[in-house]
DNA sequence: TGTACATCAGTGAACGCGCGTTCACTGATGTAC
DNA sequence: TGTACATCAGTGAACGCGCGTTCACTGATGTAC
């Protein structure tokens, strides 16, 4: 199997940068983007079906990079707070989310078109992008409740399904949050903050509830 | 003033319909728009200057509507709570955000194309429109956070702007959760009470922490 | 009350333009014998 | 090792079409005197 064509490469490059900068994907013209890539727009038949075809290629590249870049983070936020890194006054559950949340708003910052794009897409005008994104994002809550799981970052009173649940409104929500992050690029530490809170809140009344028998299985 | 022509009308109607079917409102055709109202496309221009200012008026006269009917159902739902229409074995808190989230649901089905047009929008390609929303977001978010102080929904310990935080957040991730309940009919019941977890999870763990004094003022 | 005029929603024809798509082509790389 | 052929990324010209926009028009309603 060889490498990506070049010119392959470079419409979903092209994609990326056009989309990320505030269109649908699926909106995008066919002969724009063979512009944004210097390309004939005829190129585009050789790799692609249609805007959609594209659009599942590019979706499905970012995946694999970003899960592995998502768990290696968790990891390093995890072993950073083992290390007594933690700050003053601050619980260990705390320390791991502000680390983590530090990090992952870095990722985000430093990939802002693919995080955008993911977003719109989410709830974009093509049902074939929407569910693979669904998809995707069901695979990233599997893989925060697992590192939960493994990192013993929940009590165990609480059952593996409803860490399960748990994840999957902390991983939607930071999703949301991380855009008002790139969207108001003054207020970001008070997001960040908020967004602690936010993941806080969310572990903690599950914990509440859960003692108090207030939360299903 | 006079009332509304019919033509104007007809294109706002039209375009409801076709953006909530799938399409982004700023990406509708002028000429597409006019052929499902029903009118030469020339008469959008008497009216409108752009898809963008069409989009505006759009979303606005939808937002008074829509933040009456959200006030009037809190309240329609702590009385039938306090009227002793609870169920047995659920705290009242449990028990309005219950009720409200039943008939906020409801509202939703009802009038799944403006929340399905909300939703797109609020991360659309047009800042004029992304901008809109987010301020009424932030009304709506205002208005929660007046009818838990009113109704008395919170304890007393936990501040206004605390308060108003956790509106914004719940605010949020209900419209998000509509989403899901619009796109999965099969699982209505079960997105409901998810949603209703998630909404206990954040009021009770913002009270939890606020009594350890885990949380900012 | 009647007449003249202004306003305004809606029409219909026409424009130039960029779009997606097709076709026949080039030239480089890989492969069979 | 050399030759013939297939594969494949990328090109360039051409097509028909629907688009946004403009212009001059109609006909109804409101208003001044």
């Amino acid at each position: 199997m060889n490498a990506e064509p070049p010119g392959k490469r470079a419409l979903l490059d092209a994609a990326e940068r056009l989309a990320g900068c505030s269109r649908c994907l699926t909106s995008l013209g066919l002969r724009e983007l063979a512009r944004e890539a210097g390309l004939n727009p005829n190129t585009f038949y050789r790799h692609f079906r249609d805007m959609e075809d594209l659009g599942l290629q590019l979706l499905r590249q970012s995946k694999d990079e970003l899960r592995a870049a998502l768990r290696a983070l968790r990891r390093q936020a995890a072993g950073a707070v083992e290390q007594g890194a933690g700050e003053a006054g601050v619980s260990k559950g705390r320390a791991v989310c502000r680390q983590t949340l530090r990090l992952y708003f870095d990722y985000v910052y430093a990939n802002r078109a693919r995080v955008l794009i993911a977003v719109r897409e989410l709830h974009g005008p093509s049902p074939a992008l929407r569910l693979e994104l669904q998809r995707q994002m069901d695979e990233f809550a599997d893989d925060m409740a697992q590192d939960i799981h493994e990192l013993g970052l929940m009590p165990p009173l609480v059952s593996a399904s409803q860490v399960r649940r748990i994840a999957g409104m902390v991983n939607r929500n930071m999703l949301f949050q991380s855009l008002d992050y790139l969207g108001e690029p003054a207020r970001r530490s008070e997001i960040l903050a908020l967004a602690e809170d936010q993941v806080m809140m969310l572990f903690t009344g599950a914990v509440t509830l859960q003692l108090r028998g207030d939360l299903r299985s």
